[in-house]
RNA sequence: GGGCGCGUAACUCAGCGGUAGAGUGCCACCUUCACACGGUGGAAGCCGUAGGUUCGAACCCUACCGCGCCCA
């Protein structure tokens, strides 16, 4: 065994320790078909892409449970795999070919898919290295792509079936365009800006009379695509005119008026709105109920276009808008303009303004699925966490439009769709067909277009478990247990894939969905490039350690806000792994040739600790609490306050308190002494190791491996594989677990530790106090009167030396005056003197006692109020009063201590 | 406009009905035989504001003020 180093290095652990677990099969899900499962599918990242925060997070989460839950004895399966990402795939090998010269056009489309292809295999993968280097236990064997064969026909299989039950579809309708890469885009992919935009009153002049309606609008150019013009059925201001016509200023073409109560809200601008069911949803919807006619003015590029007069024609968007207010103004139609808010739709890919054009595409009618999904929520099948994100999964599946699916890009599956030349019937097969359907004929044209990249994620669950082909995984391993993402993506994966998981199985994809929330830069911003606030995982790993990093998002899983990146908590945790490492080397260093055998089989399995010291019984009380603490958080998803507890034990109690109170057991030179404080060291730090594993793996599983374990029957391998302790779990580490928390000698272990904590404390304080160097041993004199009196002492004195640097400690009997010329204090209710010959101030110290004297004073009145409430001696819980009771004996005790101490240095 | 969440020490966050906590930072002392990525002691908070419920409120309720997100 080589000498460890002293500083904890992740660096020399992390890579080979990842190959070990690989190569041994570790995150391959065991093969017991008893053993219940635990899935999890990894929300599939670009393939291209490369790890940020937010996937970051998303892997230690998952890593973390389902470690815990392999540990646990399922057979725990975590399921890996990439995603093509149609438009930011095929945007990025544009702007090469552009940077070349050339265009996807140019080359045409079997060249540009090659190129595609190349670019994913020189810039695919890096993700899951860096997934590696977080230490993400996912089985590789199982990898999926969403383009790759069985993906591909699973997205053929569910295409046609959709197809089969009409629930596929194509119909010419108002969709989302995003000209900058020219294709259709999902509601979903429109990210909604509000932005400072105005708000323009146009008169339209009223056939036969010479009346105008004003109309107000946020788009004065669509208006030469309007049909209709809409005012409240209600409005009196307007009601005489619906029937009438207006004529359209610019065109000279006539439109009806008509009413509409769903359009138009009375109270907003003029009250009568301008119709273009063309280029606006709303207005669409409102066309369809007055059977108006969709005139397209905008076309593909962006550009106005016929039927739009010919001096606008070919005129950009922000350009025919500049044109047809000037062309108003100068008919004097132009009555008003103000400053007006509004959202602005914008492509979430190219960021380029979104584009509402008329267009024959495939939509999926969602209805039924969504209703279905919603179902299943409602009857518990899949809950969600943290539970009121359940309302916007209902919010917004309760008001899904139909989605559309087609893109014109080629980067993708291509829809399954093949036209006849001959007949025009459109055949829609698994296997590329041959001929027509319907006629026979041999001239087939597919489908141009692709499928939206989510059809294909949103099987994701399915596939990855080889739907439809495979059975076998789909049986043992779906429905799965856990879907972990932001809770930005709800929408996009998480609906999608109930939806289509429902409908193609039956079953729920997950029994539980669960949402963190964003990871934002360190000036609490949104991390943008363009922000320069980006953090990169990687970096932290290269310079924390990947547990530090991890450490730190468990503690931030629970966060409901934003989570505000903070690199000096991530730095905290690396020296919480350091001091881990220290401590489990002081354990290496202290049971050098120690067999913990017999200790273990008289401790750990019978429950015997008759041969434990005070500090012993309580630790081991504490780990196994703890583990407890650990264990139920993490079965509540509360990642944060399962390390938030392992931080605090292992810190302020197991290093700060119990590894100095053990030294002195483990100098003794009695045998039995030592081995009774070494078996506690095993045995603790296997516990805790196992405990703290699933956060932080690397450094656990170092000490682990060289550790001494207690029980040499169960030597695993691997900390990976080695069983959690729980209380109830025949594989725990710890059989008499159970036993040993209810040993009355353990609990009250708590208690002595507890006052030596408190003396220990009170010594420092006043050594500091009289600016006495801490190193320096110093004689105190302690009194416990009416606190257990010399067998507190007894069972006290020896850590109190100890640890309290103490070179005397000598005890005040009961009746017997103080040392003259001591330094006091009073800590629950236990004397503490400090002799300090002629180092103390008399008249100084006299304050200090007056003052302590004081306060404790107060304390009492303020508890003898709340106890002679009688309010609150009838209402509260009788512990609470007894506790209360206890407190005020105590302090009574220690304000006459006090007295008693402050009389004689008065009459010294 | 509708919905949800959040305002606790200088910063990042726990606590969510019974004596205000952690990390980082700050001050003083300590290179003590696991650890200076450390130890000891300390300073630092009208727990957003105002009401209400309760014997008791940082915690529950209401309103308001800020901040963020989602959906229109």
């Amino acid at each position: 065994m080589e000498p460890s180093s002293s500083a904890y290095d992740p660096s020399a652990v992390e890579a080979s320790t990842y190959a070990r677990w690989r190569e041994r099969g570790y995150f391959r899900p065991h093969a017991d078909p008893q053993a219940p499962t635990f899935t999890v599918v990894l929300p599939p990242p670009n393939v291209t892409g490369r790890l940020h925060m937010g996937h970051a997070l998303t892997a230690t989460i998952e890593d973390c449970l389902v470690r815990w839950h392999r540990m646990r004895g399922a057979a725990a399966l975590w399921l890996p795999g990439t995603d093509h990402a149609g438009i930011a795939t095929q945007v990025m090998v544009e702007r090469q070919l552009a940077g070349e010269g050339t265009s996807r056009e140019a080359v045409g489309r079997d060249e540009f898919l090659r190129r595609v292809w190349q670019w994913k295999d020189e810039h695919g993968g890096i993700i899951d290295r860096q997934h590696e280097a977080l230490g993400a236990s996912l089985d590789w064997d199982r990898y999926r792509f969403t383009m790759d064969e069985v993906s591909s026909k699973a997205v053929r299989e569910a295409f046609c079936r959709l197809h089969e039950q009409g629930k596929i579809y194509r119909a010419y309708r108002l969709i989302n365009w995003d000209w900058a890469s020219q294709t259709a885009l999902s509601d979903l992919e429109v990210e909604h800006r509000e932005t400072d935009g105005k708000l323009w009153h146009i008169a339209y002049p009223i056939e036969g009379s010479d009346e105008r309606l004003v109309v107000a609008t946020t788009r004065p150019e669509t208006m030469l695509g309007d049909t209709a013009v809409a005012v409240h059925p209600d409005d009196p201001r307007h009601r005489h005119l619906i029937g009438k016509r207006a004529m359209l200023p610019l065109c000279d073409r006539s439109i009806p008026i008509v009413g509409d109560a769903i359009l138009v809200d009375m109270e907003f601008g003029t009250g009568a709105v301008k119709v273009t069911p063309g280029h606006d949803f709303n207005d669409f919807e409102t066309g369809k109920r007055h059977g108006l006619p969709v005139l397209c003015v905008i076309d593909l590029h962006g550009r106005m276009c016929e039927p739009s007069p010919a001096r606008f024609v070919g005129l950009s968007v922000a350009d025919a808008r500049t044109a047809v207010l000037a062309a108003l103004r100068e008919a004097g139609l132009l009555l008003e303009e103000r400053p007006h808010k509004l959202s602005i739709g914008h492509s979430q890919r190219t960021g380029v303004v979104v584009e509402p054009i008329p267009s024959t595409q495939w939509f999926v009618d969602v209805g039924t699925m969504a209703t279905a999904a919603i179902e299943a929520v409602r009857a518990g099948r899949t809950t969600f966490v943290p539970a009121h994100r359940t309302n916007d999964f209902y919010r917004w599946m309760e008001n899904i439009h139909d989605w559309c699916i087609s893109r014109q890009l080629w980067w993708g599956h291509r829809i399954p769709a093949w036209y006849c030349d001959a007949c025009e019937h459109v055949t829609v097969a698994r296997v590329d067909p041959s001929a027509c359907a319907r006629c026979g004929a041999t001239a087939l044209r597919q489908d141009e277009d692709v499928l939206d990249t989510w059809f294909s994620s949103g099987l994701w669950p399915l596939t990855t478990l080889g739907w439809p082909d495979r059975q076998d995984d789909l049986a043992r391993f779906y429905p799965t247990s856990l879907m972990e993402t932001g809770w930005d993506i709800l929408f996009f994966w998480v609906a999608r894939m109930m939806m289509f998981g429902l409908h193609f199985t039956g079953e729920v994809p997950f029994r539980t969905v669960f949402l963190h929330s964003m990871v934002l830069g360190e000036d609490g911003q949104k991390m943008s490039k363009t922000k320069g606030n980006v953090v990169d995982p990687i970096e932290l790993i290269d310079r924390y350690g990947a547990d530090a990093l991890r450490f730190y998002l468990c503690t931030m899983a629970g966060q409901e806000l934003g989570i505000v990146f903070s690199r000096s908590r991530v730095e905290g945790y690396r020296h919480f792994c350091n001091k881990l490492w220290n401590a489990a080397r002081f354990v290496e260093m202290n049971t050098a040739g120690f067999d913990p055998a017999a200790w273990s089989e008289r401790v750990l399995v019978r429950g015997d600790t008759s041969g434990l010291s005070l500090a012993d019984r309580w630790i081991l009380r504490r780990t196994l609490e703890t583990a407890g603490e650990v264990d139920a958080q993490l079965g509540a998803f509360r990642l944060d306050l399962a390390a938030h507890a392992a931080y605090q034990f292992v810190w302020y109690e197991l290093c700060d308190w119990y590894l100095e109170l053990c030294k002195p057991a483990l100098r003794s030179d009695d045998a039995a002494v030592a081995d009774a404080a070494r078996g506690t060291l095993v045995a603790v730090f296997d516990v805790m190791l196992r405990v703290m594993h699933p956060m932080i793996p690397f450094v656990t599983e170092a000490l682990w491996t060289r550790l001494p374990k207690p029980s040499s029957g169960n030597a695993a391998q691997s900390l990976m594989i080695a069983a959690y302790p729980r209380r109830d779990d025949p594989r725990s580490p710890v059989p008499a677990a159970a036993a040993l928390l209810q040993d009355p000698a353990c609990r009250e272990a708590a208690e002595d530790v507890a006052r030596i904590v408190d003396v220990v404390t009170t010594v420092r304080a006043m050594k500091a106090a009289f600016k006495l160097p801490p190193a320096k041993a110093v004689p105190i004199a302690l009194r416990a009167e009416g606190i257990g009196g010399d067998a507190l002492l007894d069972r006290i004195a020896g850590a109190v030396r100890h640890l309290g640097r103490v070179e005397r400690l000598d005890r005040v009997a009961a009746g017997a005056a103080a040392p003259a010329g001591a330094a006091t204090e009073v800590v629950r209710g236990l004397e503490v003197f400090l002799p300090l010959a002629g180092l103390v101030d008399i008249a100084a110290e006299r304050t200090r006692m007056r003052k302590a004297a004081e306060q404790a004073q107060r304390d009492i009145a303020a508890l003898e109020g709340k106890l002679g409430n009688a309010g609150f001696v009838a209402k509260a819980p009788a512990e609470v009063v007894a506790g209360e009771r206890a407190r005020l004996t105590e302090l009574r005790a220690t304000a006459e201590k006090l007295a008693r101490t402050l009389a004689q240095l008065e009459s010294a």
